[in-house]
RNA sequence: CGGGGAGUGGCGCAGUCUGGUAGCGCACCUGCCUUGGGAGCAGGGGGUCGGAGGUUCGAAUCCUCUCUCCCCGACCA
């Protein structure tokens, strides 16, 4: 083409002193591979102006327009060049935020043998999400979900004295788990790229330490991604711990519900999220219990408008099913929900479901929708809510049949009484007497949690204490979705016209246009304001393929770099450049000269806006 | 795993009911023209119609089996 055909790199002596410049930059920010010149039309890029059928959220869709990934399977991706620069990004950020907190990054198999998962009990445990293979010699295999069996193995190995301890151990790489139903692109795969890492303290203490010197960790690196996020308490699920905090991404399209307090931090997954012990009321007359004919009407709104009560005058009677064959009753408000989870953790179970017809029958002695506590033979577990409630309605066990007047304590007995519901916005905050609960969807990104001796128990990784005798290391693991922050940053950025990448992970500091390449002045200006970005070290994609000027505004808008750079004859007769901020639309007029000084002033500028961001 | 839907060029789709030798838009290549928000005209390349079997003179189209993908649900760090 015109002027620059000849290619300059390590090997041309003319460039070499700003060569060697160049790569101390690079070093700098750990990106292993910055090309001489990211040319456009040298680089692989096409985009998409119609969307590919199978995206349904917004930033899998982008991702695909904007070319970053390209699906291979279900659930599995290839990183294109420029989706893998975000992905280096968000890993080049993570690694400076964990290696702060003297974590040390390995890197272990991927291929995961067997025997190590029998010994930690989870070969049998682990569902079809774990895949597995045999190798040739027919022994068994699988692909590693996750790294607790490996790095517990690798530890127990070197661990020997208290002296060794806290040790942190990270890697970044590629897990796969087979998922029942991967959907949304990167938000979840099967093959993903996950940081995770794993702690190793002389106590319960010492691992707590750990555990908060992490979640601050990942307080700073979300931050850095330019996101709006929320530590929230979660339910610590069938791994077992004490407790565990999730970093969700707050976006519309999240698939977490997280409720968070208008005035203090409490903030919780709606799995975990505390409801307020009710207040007690002023207790009235008890009526004298009746039974009522409610044919066919089987829901709360249908009891409820059938009687003409509010449905928090009755009382909710879900039948469960536990592993063990037995049933249990949970009793809610009828305006409440019941929280399987917080059952299941009550109970101490793994899994738990709702009972079917046959099993409700056998329970109560009716059929399903007119169930009720009131001589029920099975265990009865009620929510908080329902100790205060008076001359309730509830179902007799009997088809079309409920009673009511029915009061707790009078004519049922319930065996316990908890927090067994789901909360709901508005609801005042379990926490502080101020706020409220306020609703959120989120994209879980990242969870710290502890693990306890569960697994330097059962694989024995111990030490020598300081008094000569052995202990369990207790243990922490920490993971952070690399491809799911990158596809949850779109999420949280975008407009009409593509995505608005936040300065930290963009793939590129600046989208350099040239609209003009049949321009020898054009040209010219454009490619010294290339080198001049470059110098400073700035990030620089520059379009300079022989399109049309409107193309490459639109692919610009779509890649979403945060700075544009505009080159044509028409500002440069007046001698200036354009320079448009992809986030605000703002445009101002620059001669050449000023334009890197005045770029690097509105990154810094968005950078700080971003990294400030809640 | 239950329910629903779809596989036709790189992407988006029509053609299938009623069988007759495959088409449109985008993208790609050539030329002209155009040139600050995904231009226009002309020409061109590319598809064993997911796969296997069957029915038929003849199958993208009808039948059987199979694979893959998508959506809803249940599940899940």
């Amino acid at each position: 083409m015109n002027g620059w055909v000849l290619e300059c790199g390590p090997g041309c002596l003319r460039c070499a002193e700003k060569y060697a410049l160049r790569l101390r930059i690079i070093e700098k920010l750990t990106l292993v591979s910055e090309e001489v010149r990211m040319r456009m039309s040298r680089y692989l890029l096409n985009t998409l102006k119609e969307v590919p059928r199978e995206a349904e959220t917004l930033s899998h869709q982008l991702m695909l327009r904007s070319c970053m990934i390209k699906k291979i399977a279900a659930g599995i991706y290839t990183y294109m060049p420029i989706g893998y620069r975000v992905i280096r990004k968000i890993e080049a950020i993570i690694r400076e935020e964990l290696n702060r907190e003297n974590c040390i990054e390995l890197l272990m198999p991927a291929v995961q043998p067997a025997e190590l998962w029998k010994e930690s009990m989870r070969w049998d445990f682990y569902g079809k999400e774990l895949l597995r293979f045999k190798d040739r010699k027919g022994a068994d295999f699988c692909m590693g979900p996750t790294h607790e069996e490996i790095i517990t193995d690798v530890v127990r190995r070197e661990l020997k004295s208290y002296r060794q301890l806290p040790l942190n151990l990270y890697q970044i790489q590629t897990k796969f788990r087979d998922e029942i139903r991967p959907r949304y692109g990167l938000m979840r795969g099967r093959e993903f790229i996950m940081k995770d890492a794993y702690s190793f303290d002389v106590d319960d203490k010492a691992s707590e330490k750990s555990y908060w010197s992490m979640y601050h960790a990942y307080a700073r690196i979300f931050h850095r991604c330019g996101l709006k996020f929320r530590a929230v308490e979660a339910d610590s699920g069938a791994i077992g711990g004490s407790f565990t905090h999730e970093f969700h991404v707050l976006a519309d399209t999240g698939e977490d519900t997280v409720l968070s307090c208008s005035h203090c931090e409490y903030t919780a997954n709606i799995e975990k999220a505390e409801c307020r012990q009710p207040d007690p009321i002023e207790h009235g007359i008890l009526e004298k219990i009746e039974k009522k004919e409610t044919p066919g009407k089987k829901s709360v709104e249908e009891v409820a408008e059938f009687l003409s009560v509010k449905p928090d005058k009755l009382i909710k009677t879900m039948i469960f099913s536990t592993q063990d064959g037995t049933s249990v009753a949970v009793l809610v408000r009828g305006d409440h929900e019941v929280n399987e989870v917080k059952v299941r953790n009550f109970l101490g179970l793994n899994a738990m479901e709702l009972a079917d017809e046959d099993l409700i029958q056998a329970s109560t002695g009716g059929p399903s929708g007119f169930s009720g506590p009131v001589g029920l033979n099975i265990r009865i577990l009620a929510d908080a809510a329902v100790k205060e409630m008076e001359n309730a309605v509830t179902g007799a066990n009997e088809k079309d049949t409920h009673w009511v007047n029915v009061n707790p304590g009078r004519d049922f007995v319930v065996g316990e009484y908890g927090d067994f519901r789901l909360a709901e916005k508005g609801e005042r905050c379990p926490r502080c007497d101020k706020g409220e609960y306020e609703q959120f969807k989120g994209i879980e990104v990242g969870q710290v949690f502890r693990l306890g001796e569960k697994y330097s128990k059962s694989m024995n990784c111990s030490f020598l204490d300081e008094n000569g005798k052995d202990k369990s290391a207790v243990m922490g693991c920490y993971g952070i979705g690399v491809g799911r922050t990158a596809a949850a940053a779109i999420e949280q950025n975008n407009d009409e016209n593509g995505i608005v990448w936040p300065v930290n992970i963009a793939p590129f500091d600046v989208m350099l246009l040239n609209l003009d390449i049949q321009d020898d002045s054009v040209n010219e200006a454009a490619q010294r304001l290339y080198d001049d970005l470059k110098s400073k070290g700035l990030e620089v994609l520059y379009d300079e393929r022989d399109v049309r000027a409107g193309f490459k505004f639109k692919d610009a808008d779509l890649i979403g770099l945060p700075i544009q750079v505009i080159v044509g004859k028409r500002g440069l007769k007046e001698g200036l450049a354009e320079v448009k901020v992809r986030r605000t639309g703002e445009r101002v007029k620059e001669s050449p000269e000023n334009v890197p000084a005045k770029i690097e002033a509105l990154l810094k500028n968005l950078k700080e806006q971003e990294e400030q961001r809640r």
